[in-house]
Formats: C-alpha cells, structure tokens, sequence
DNA sequence: AGGAAGATCCGCT
DNA sequence: GCGGATCTTCCTG
C-alpha cells in the first residue's frame, strides 16, 4: 500500500496544484486534499506524504476556527490572505500545526493537516521523528497526528505564508480517493467551541494505517 | 502586567 | 486512561 503510493508520488509529471483547486470552502477542500501529496525540500532532501487526515476550520461563523467571530490577529493573519498557503502556528509550547489555507481572500478559511502516509524520505522523516523519542515508531505511524507531521516533516514557523503552488514545499496531484473510503467524524480537541464541536469536518480515509486516533 | 488556556504527544499506570 | 512538558497568544484589569 505505502509502495504504491510512494511509486504514484515520484512518477514525472505529478504537478503541484494550482491556486484555483484551492479556492472553495474549506470542508470541500478538505475532501478534496485526501489523497494528494505534501513535499518538502530542504538542503537537497526530499520528504514526502499522502495526506489521509484533514479536518476543515470554516473562518468567521466556525467557534472552533482561530478565526472566529471574525477575529483577525498578527498569529492569523496568513488566514485572512489568498489561497494555497502555509498557515503554521505553534501549540501548547512545543508543537507546530500545518493548515492550508482556503477560500478566498478575505474569507479566513483554512484546512488542518493531520496525517500523512509517508511515501518519500523514510530515513529523513524517521531521523527528524527519533530526537523526541524513546521507542521506535512504525514506519506508517512517523506521521500520525498534526504536530508529528511537522516534526517528521520538518515543517516550523519558518514556512507560515509559504506559497504551497509553488517553492520548497508544495502539495501534488494525485489521484482522489474514492468517496466510499472517506469518513466523517468530529473534529478533535474542540470541546470549547459549543455546538460546533459536534459538526463532521474531520474526514480520513478509513483504510489508512497512518490515521491518528483511530478508535 | 498578568494569567489562563490551547486544533498535542509521550510514557507510565 | 491520565498527567506532565512547555510557551505563545490573547484577553482582562
């Protein structure tokens, strides 16, 4: 499974997506990035992943989004401006979060990334995922989960704004994964956002090893 | 100026 | 299942 995947990424002709795919709300979008694939190129080192987990923030009219109630701040600000870039911010005083951003400008949407089948750059990702460990991790598990997609990726601070269609890190093509295989379920680690923490806008792909939390 | 809470992960029980 | 690590951001007074 990983194999194949790895074979589709690396296949010449895989382009990254353009500004227009990511200009829709962000539950569609969300949908949409299951399936592609994130790079990312630093010091002549490749990584890559299959994004698996996604979960949509939908700007002003979404209590969980950090641009609620219209909110506009220095940290959200990347949210606020065109689509297809980086949005990273860090949390609980140790981990980094990638988001894309969706929509248009001045439509402060974006989509979490929140699992990768890793498919490119094993030994890069699993040597950026060992300095915070003490036991190893399975191969379709280096990142599972919102902050170790960063780590295992080597995405910080320094790559919120970054242009996603273009540049050292950027999302491909690839083929969309088959609606059957898509689950919908509440987003995590929202309880403070009222009724809107009950709302599906978690989506995976069920047949996944490298989902985060499954139950 | 101060404090509370956070779109989390890890290791131990 | 639970709590500790660790610090930025934002809101309050």
């Amino acid at each position: 499974m990983l194999e194949a995947a790895a074979a589709s990424s690396t296949r010449a002709g895989a382009l990254p997506l353009p500004r227009s795919f990511y200009g829709r709300n962000a539950l569609r979008l969300a949908r949409a990035l299951l399936g592609k694939v994130l790079v990312h190129r630093v010091g002549g080192r490749t990584s890559a992943g299959r994004i698996v987990e996604t979960e949509a923030y939908r700007g002003p009219l979404d209590q969980a989004a950090h641009t609620a109630n219209g909110r506009r701040t220095e940290r959200n600000e990347v949210m606020w401006g065109p689509p297809g870039h980086a949005y990273v911010y860090f949390v609980y005083g140790m981990h980094w979060c990638l988001n894309v951003v969706a929509a248009k400008e001045g439509q402060p949407e974006a989509v979490l990334l929140r699992a990768l089948e890793p498919i490119d750059g094993l030994p890069l990702i699993a040597e950026r995922r060992a300095g915070n460990r003490k036991t190893p991790v399975a191969d379709a598990r280096l990142l599972s989960g919102p902050a170790c997609l960063c780590r295992g990726m080597g995405v910080d601070g320094s790559l919120n704004g970054a242009d996603l269609t273009m540049g050292r890190m950027v999302i491909l093509d690839a083929p969309p994964v088959p609606a059957h295989r898509i689950q919908r379920v509440p987003r995590v680690g929202v309880d403070y956002a009222g009724e809107d923490a009950v709302l599906p806008w978690r989506l995976f792909v069920d047949d996944s090893p490298s989902v985060s939390r499954r139950a």
